[in-house]
DNA sequence: GCTCGTAACTTACTTCGAGTAACCTACTGC
DNA sequence: GCAGTAGGTTACTCGAAGTAAGTTACGAGC
């Protein structure tokens, strides 16, 4: 088979392992049997199991990317823009329930440049929140603008968590429940800069 | 050396360890040798590797339980309970810096019961904001009130891992920064619904 | 002042899994 | 038909988790 193809099967197959298994719990051996071959493999092409971890992450990242990317493309408002973000990520998730947890949640820990990949995906969707913020009110104080963007990302991602215990709770829900926690505050802050609101400090 | 004082030692030095150099990179013989006592005793009082690790984030979430507790004691409304909840969470990030990372990031750990200690200290969180919007606003949906307490702690919580980036703000500031983004839509949230007197309810 | 029981501790293993060295084989271009 | 290489294997090393069995410190009861 050629390197590409069993590389996008080693990927596959290491994701679906880690996912029901964990990653400490999870042998490069396992791996490799059930990729149908052998564990050498694995290291030829991916270094070290935190190699093959890393791939299982960028791999996704890249993909969320692409979504994200797609859906937001066609907004005209800062709340349009937010609402499709945070609906193509939600729908992300739903699609990927079992490497979801494997990815936010053992890729933590494992390693530090596992981390880095994560911390990765949210630097990508800290940044399209800046720029919202920032593309609609220039003048925002970056300090602010980064925290802002830190907020809606943690509040997404905690509740990409929370759905997976509330099945019922459809990408579509979620995305109301984020937006109406934060469009509010966000919306207030966007208004005070560039016309100074009615209602000026509080 | 009694046994209660040795396990809080233990406990101490494989906190600093694992937050130095992460929990996969750190030995029980490293962990053992720094304690000044060797290996099978920290089989003794911990059982496993994973058991210290678990041991650390229990002593952690007890502690923080108490100081949210006594921090949100006097409150008077919903605004000033989530405030100084919010308060008391940054500042105690703020003395762990240390061992937060340690323990938010590295107990996400296959180990699927580091991962529920850790979801503990969430509950803690979450239970707490439910709280509030339950008694300031007892005919909330409770799925929508599980949702916010959620999303709450999340933007708190990824707020938190980035003042580990940005040392200048501090513990108030932070606060601040949330309460900006969430409090409209929680305060928004709680208007709609019929207001309780302020006496009658439980 | 001895000895019994137990709490605190150690040495010396076993086991398991990540990572590696060295070797094999089939196909492709010439 | 031979050389080079992509794709592959077997059989190891080595480090770290976990354990079995034994050792010392010491207070209570006689």
């Amino acid at each position: 088979m050629p390197k590409a193809q069993r590389m996008a099967q080693m990927l596959t197959v290491a994701e679906e392992i880690f996912a029901e298994q964990g990653y400490l719990a999870t042998s490069m051996d396992e791996i490799a049997e059930r990729v149908g071959v052998s564990k050498p493999m694995l290291y030829e092409y991916f270094g070290s199991k935190e190699g093959l971890l890393i791939g299982c992450i960028h791999r996704a990242r890249t993909e969320l990317r692409e979504k994200t990317a797609a859906a937001i493309a066609g907004a005209t408002s800062p709340e349009e823009f937010l609402r499709l973000g945070l609906l193509a990520f939600f729908e992300f998730i739903d699609e990927h329930r079992r490497s979801w947890a494997l990815l936010r949640q053992e890729a933590a820990v494992a390693v530090p440049s596992a981390q880095e990949e994560v911390e990765g995906i949210r630097q990508q969707q800290t940044d399209m929140i800046g720029a919202v913020l920032a593309s609609f009110s220039p003048d925002i104080d970056p300090l602010e603008a980064e925290a802002f963007a830190e907020i809606v990302v943690g509040a997404t991602e905690r509740l990409a968590v929370w759905t997976e215990r509330r099945p019922k709770v459809g990408p579509a829900l979620a995305t109301e429940y984020v937006m109406a926690v934060i469009w509010p505050g966000v919306a207030d802050r966007l208004k005070k800069l560039p016309a100074p609101a009615p209602h000026a400090w509080r």
